[in-house]
DNA sequence: TACATCTTGGAGCGTTCGCTCCAGTTCTGC
DNA sequence: GCAGAACTGGAGCGAACGCTCCAAGATGTA
């Protein structure tokens, strides 16, 4: 849509605004006025950018996601210990974000067909790297042992960052490593 | 606040609607219109008989989730394999309900202290519920341990109930039955 | 029967919010 | 420097929604 430079530099500041919104009042203080007035932008330019407030909203998480991917090109070179991590890292260090996250995918993963499918899609293409990474750590189990154990395991963290989410004070990532397999030999300290 | 018979009759009518427009409609679409349209009744009758429209909705979750738990006295009768039976149940049978359980622990949980509260607790209990039943099950454990291992099966049940939401084809069951610890003896078949 | 209290429906208030529209301005390629 | 496309701000539209108010009627009590 944005085809100028000024436009692409609106499109950034409406992003960063969006982030910075949704960090500090959470998914329902996310109106389209918070957004523009700490963008300083009216809402026609926004409309300009944006099909929709959703679609902003869309890209700030699919950037936090990406943001802690620990392998953003795919290489496989991911093991388990760094998928939990980035993980936990993703609902720690990013919980509003991680809560809108959840929220999209149950509210609307019902009715919009088009953010069921992302979801859902991001849900397996994340439980096969799982699989995968489990499968380089254990080389022995077959590849259907792996998927179920990393669904296990994808869920486990899910609820996990649940937990996290509602109580501030729970230990996300203690209990996290505790899904894990047991360790060829954890570091001394 | 119902305190002659039609009162009270009303208030039974309108839970009803409540759960059937949930059900059918999901959290969007429980609208004050929805549901007094449903129930036949004025809105003014609604707020004779419930301070809110959440008010109604919440009761509802609560009533679905009382209907399924298999030690409602609190007699300590369950075990986990109830305990987990109840839960998968509950996210299998009231879908909608359960997602709006959800909806409500990850939107209000933050900006709602009275709602936040009643989450936290209700989590707490279920973990101690869960931690007991695992003792009774594995008498050489200690509490503390049994209490990790709890939340860790709640968290992994809470994160397969997420799933089973999302995607309507993920076996919720089988998957949960997984997390539970090798039992004494596995019925064949 | 007489009276107080509870119940009822629904018009409509007040507010919120996403989004459109458009006239004026700025930008870019040539 | 010109033309045309892109960008901009903001007034305001239209719809949705939770909830209030109240006069009329129903219900329970003595």
């Amino acid at each position: 849509m944005a085809r100028y430079r000024v436009g692409l530099e609106t499109r950034e500041r409406i992003l960063a605004a969006t982030r910075r919104v949704v960090n500090e009042v959470g998914i329902d203080g996310v109106t389209l006025k918070a957004i523009t007035d700490q963008a300083s932008v009216g809402a026609g330019s926004f409309y300009n950018l944006f099909a929709s407030k959703e679609d902003a909203v869309l890209e700030v998480v699919r950037q936090a996601i990406e943001a802690v991917d620990p392998d953003p090109e795919g290489e496989g070179t991911d093991t388990l210990v760094d998928l939990v991590d980035a993980f936990v890292t993703f609902f720690t260090d990013s919980r509003p974000i991680a809560r809108i996250y959840l929220q999209l995918a149950l509210a609307r993963g019902l009715t919009d067909r088009w953010v069921a499918d992302r979801v859902n899609r991001s849900h397996r293409r994340r439980v096969e790297r799982f699989a995968d990474a489990w499968q380089r750590h254990e080389p022995h189990i077959d590849a259907a042992e792996a998927e179920v154990r990393a669904e296990l395991l994808v869920g486990g963290l899910m609820g996990l960052g649940l937990n996290a989410l509602v109580d501030p004070a729970f230990d996300m990532r203690s209990h996290a490593l505790r899904l894990l397999p047991r360790l060829p030999a954890p570091e001394p300290g």
